[in-house]
RNA sequence: GCGCCCGUAGCUCAGAAGGAUAGAGCGGCGGUUUCCUAAACCGCAGGCCGCAGGUUCGAGUCCUGCCGGGCGCACCA
């Protein structure tokens, strides 16, 4: 059984008794290790009730548990219930880990139910830079997260293949062609400067040779159709080189064509969310509360991006979704709360679309490309971040931060091989517990299996605080999903290979008969999290370096 | 001007739902190695939690106002 769940039974029952059920027991970790293992702050909830000081609850409670088997003590200070626990109650923790095997920590909350995580979703307009690629791994953690939680997830990429974007980087592609036949054509107004164009522009001059001299309607979609899936090629090399893959890719233009623009606009004209000025059509959104009304067809008769994406997300729902998850940069804030909205006037339940906003990164100590823009050419590719640091510590720097936290990716540090990266700080513990275990095994140390081992030798204190550790890890995988914080999972990580490298240094785990025996096993349940939860991140989890 | 996010140690950052004396890593200083990988470990120094009010038994956490930083405020996507 959990801890949390071993000390609110404990009290339920005793609460029970009493007259008092409490709805709600929490359980908490003292801030200081003295004070005890667990605590519970549960009498400063029925003190009002009960008539008495939040001291004296807790004295009553205190003394009702004192002959509970799973506590060696159960004390009351200030108010709080500080428990501690025998080493009996915790062994069972740990041949409960282990039994769990790589099952521990999964949970069934998101069974018979669907999840769409929506991440990247960069337009093909180049490769994707070191911006992309928190959000890339972001998402791609945070699927793996819910899937851990039971969610048959879905990640899914939205390609903005149509628009003016797109036809000024076909522009942009056409002068570097012109560049390229010895003809000096200009970059257009707002067009992209980026190196990347440059030999597939001389791809094309081969090609076509000066078929194409001027821009007009039949070079436009000469070099649209040539330039976006050559972009869309460079964004998954981009996306393999990190470790990402998509389940399903959907196409603005495919969502144009089926004609779904057409029908939600009925829907909104029909709930009177929208109304016609200039020509164009706009969203009601002032009227909600919003700061301006955004428009949704503009006077030409084509639909706005955000047009388009309410239709999608609409869609999303009639796919039988039960939650969708957007992973977007901070510049989406505004259209996320149009979206929102249109959907609420749609009657589309409210909880049905969340967003996990993220902030910037900025590359330390890398002058120049601080302030990254993809049209000005002025960025560094993600690929090229991963053949520099390599996938592991890619991954880990980008989610290390929480999301709404800016990301300051030290280049230098992510580098390194050493205690200072963090990423070689948990996977080194990792290493370590293989080869105790390798060593273990050449001298014929190694236990059959450690289910019906006895743990009872356990009982350093750095050994019940491993245990005790080890205990959190569904919470810590529960609440870094639905917190959209990952970075908990990191911080727990560091903490756990934190505690278990001084303990590998101080104790001798081999030689030690049957003391051995037990600690393989605890080291089998740290090397069993620290494995589980890497695989979470998508770092590798070495058996040697 | 309006909207969203951020402001915690020299640096980079944790402190889910308000809880006990605010933590970690790096950097700095000082130590540890006949022994399972020293790619490690131990110790020390370092804080008016941006500022000012408020809410309450209790605020880094919630509310209000200010200050500072990021992002957005297009018939671009």
């Amino acid at each position: 059984m959990r801890l949390e769940a071993l000390v609110q039974d404990s009290l339920r029952s005793v609460l029970d008794r009493l007259g008092f059920p409490s709805p709600e027991i929490p359980v908490d970790r003292p801030p200081r290790r003295e004070l005890g293992d667990l605590s519970s702050r549960v009498a400063f909830f029925l003190a009002p009730q009960m008539g008495k000081s939040p001291q004296a609850v807790a004295q009553d409670l205190a003394r009702a548990l004192s002959s509970h088997p799973a506590f060696a003590q159960v004390r009351a200070v200030q108010g709080f219930l500080n428990f501690v626990l025998r080493p009996e109650a915790l062994h069972r923790v740990l041949a409960a880990v282990l039994e769990d095997g790589l099952s521990y920590g999964k949970g069934e909350e998101g069974q018979g139910k669907k999840l769409q995580v929506e991440f990247v979703s960069s337009n093909p307009t180049g490769p994707l830079t070191i911006g992309h690629g928190r959000q890339a791994v972001l998402g791609d953690v945070l699927a793996n997260l819910f899937a851990e939680l039971g969610w048959p997830v879905t990640r899914e990429y939205y390609l903005n293949d149509e628009g003016r974007q797109i036809e000024l980087l076909a522009q942009s592609l056409w002068a570097r062609y012109r560049q390229a036949l010895g003809d000096p054509q200009p970059i257009p107004e707002g067009g992209y400067h980026g190196d990347y164009l440059v030999p597939i522009a001389q791809e094309l001059a081969a090609k076509f040779g000066n078929t194409y001299p001027t821009w007009n309607e039949e070079t436009k979609n000469t070099f649209r159709a040539e330039v976006v899936p050559r972009m869309l090629r460079l964004i998954e090399e981009d996306l393999e080189a990190v470790g990402v893959r998509f389940d399903v890719w959907t196409r603005e233009g495919d969502l144009i064509r089926r004609g779904l623009v057409g029908e939600v606009l009925e829907e909104l004209r029909k709930r009177d969310a929208v109304y016609e000025k200039d020509g164009a059509i706009w969203l009601s959104a002032k009227a909600h509360g919003l700061g301006r009304d955004p428009v949704l067809v503009r006077s030409d008769g084509t639909p706005t991006y955000l047009m388009v994406d309410i239709a999608y997300h609409l869609d999303k729902f009639r796919r039988g979704f039960d939650w969708v998850v957007d992973v977007q940069g901070a510049d989406h804030v505004e259209e996320q709360q149009q979206v929102k909205l249109a959907l609420q006037l749609l009657g589309l339940p409210q909880k049905f679309l969340s967003y996990c906003l993220h902030q910037f990164v900025t590359l330390k100590g890398q002058e120049g490309i601080e302030k990254m823009s993809t049209r000005a050419g002025r960025f560094l590719r993600l690929k090229d971040l991963v053949e520099e640091v390599g996938r592991d510590a890619t991954r880990y720097f980008m989610v290390m931060r929480k999301p709404e936290s800016h990301l300051v990716f030290d280049f230098e540090l992510a580098k390194k091989q050493s205690l200072e990266n963090p990423v070689y700080y948990v996977q080194y513990a990792h290493t370590r517990i293989a080869s105790v275990f390798r060593e273990a095994t050449a001298r014929g140390e190694m236990p059959e299996d450690f289910l019906s081992l006895d743990l009872s030798p356990l009982r350093e204190p750095e050994e019940l605080v491993i245990i005790m550790e080890l205990d959190r890890f569904p919470d810590v995988l529960r609440i870094a999903a639905h917190e959209f914080a990952p970075h908990l999972l990191c911080e727990y990580l560091e903490n756990l290979a934190g505690i278990f490298h001084p303990y590998y240094a101080r104790v001798r785990i081999l030689g030690q008969g049957r003391v051995t025996s037990a600690r393989l096993a605890l080291l089998a349940g740290v090397r069993l999290v620290l494995f589980r939860g890497l695989s979470i991140l998508g770092v590798k989890a070495p058996e040697a370096m």
